[in-house]
DNA sequence: CAAATAATTATAATTATTATAAAATTAAAA
DNA sequence: TTTTAATTTTATAATAATTATAATTATTTG
């Protein structure tokens, strides 16, 4: 964690058309530099212990900027609770049923029947299981 | 639509350790026989033509019955809400952003790296765009 | 039939997210 | 710099999907 500064971030932001707030900043560099893909309430309750005045509706606010600039993706994990996720590649999430924690995968390769003539622009591959660690128990 | 018999049904449904009630019957009736994918809402105001005094409550306690049993499956398309599918083969569903309708597709492949020593008892390949139809527009 | 068990309903509670309007901050103009 | 305009943030209320609860109804079993 930790390898962005917030210089970098700042320019970045500018270069994708958004302004460089406080806020903005400190958002986009918890999603870049602690890649737990966290919900939108993890994120609000970690920004909270350093800045006390912040409200959720900024998080809210800020990610969904995010998202329409295509900044960070969408994860549906579970059904109660969005998270995000600032790594834009296309990989496959994976969430531990006993640990909850999420876990990323590299996807080789996937085949496709059917989709001529669709125009596919959103791609989500989530798993959920058992985690190494915790099937020895 | 309409391939499956009520008794069919029931005979299947107690196969599965589900005892038969009217309702039971009815809502998975409503997804095999119609297979759009539905909310728990639209299964609600489907049923509720036929039989007004249905309440939201028996179609979520009843679709969650279903996914304990493993006889549907969960899809999470969209952040706010949930989408049941009596088709338990694994298979991608496809939301146009436009006309909204869920399509299904054939996956021939899928390879990931990294997953050994996971268990992976989930699988949900979620995609988004605009279908033929809509893109002619 | 009576007793026990299970299913269903109506309602309230919970919770993630969005909408709104006011306040604060920042940028632009004079 | 001061004023004005635009943007960002906040606090709060509103929505909406889902779950929890307790009472009622239906079904099974002895």
């Amino acid at each position: 964690m930790g390898n962005w500064t917030i210089e970098e971030i700042k320019n970045f932001l500018i270069k994708n058309g958004i302004r460089p707030s406080f806020y903005r900043l400190k958002i986009y560099q918890y999603l870049l530099n602690e890649r737990t893909h966290p919900s939108a309430d993890e994120i609000f309750l970690y920004l909270k212990k350093e800045i006390p005045t912040i409200s959720r509706a900024t998080i809210y606010n800020t990610l969904n900027l995010f998202l329409n600039k295509r900044l960070v993706q969408l994860i549906n994990l579970e059904r109660d609770e969005a998270r995000y996720d600032a790594t834009l590649s296309w990989h496959a999430h994976f969430k531990c049923l006993n640990c909850n924690k999420v876990f990323d995968f590299h996807i080789e390769s996937l085949k496709l029947k059917g989709v001529e003539g669709f125009q596919i622009l959103e791609k989500q591959l989530n798993l959920a299981g058992y985690c190494a660690q915790c099937q020895k128990k």
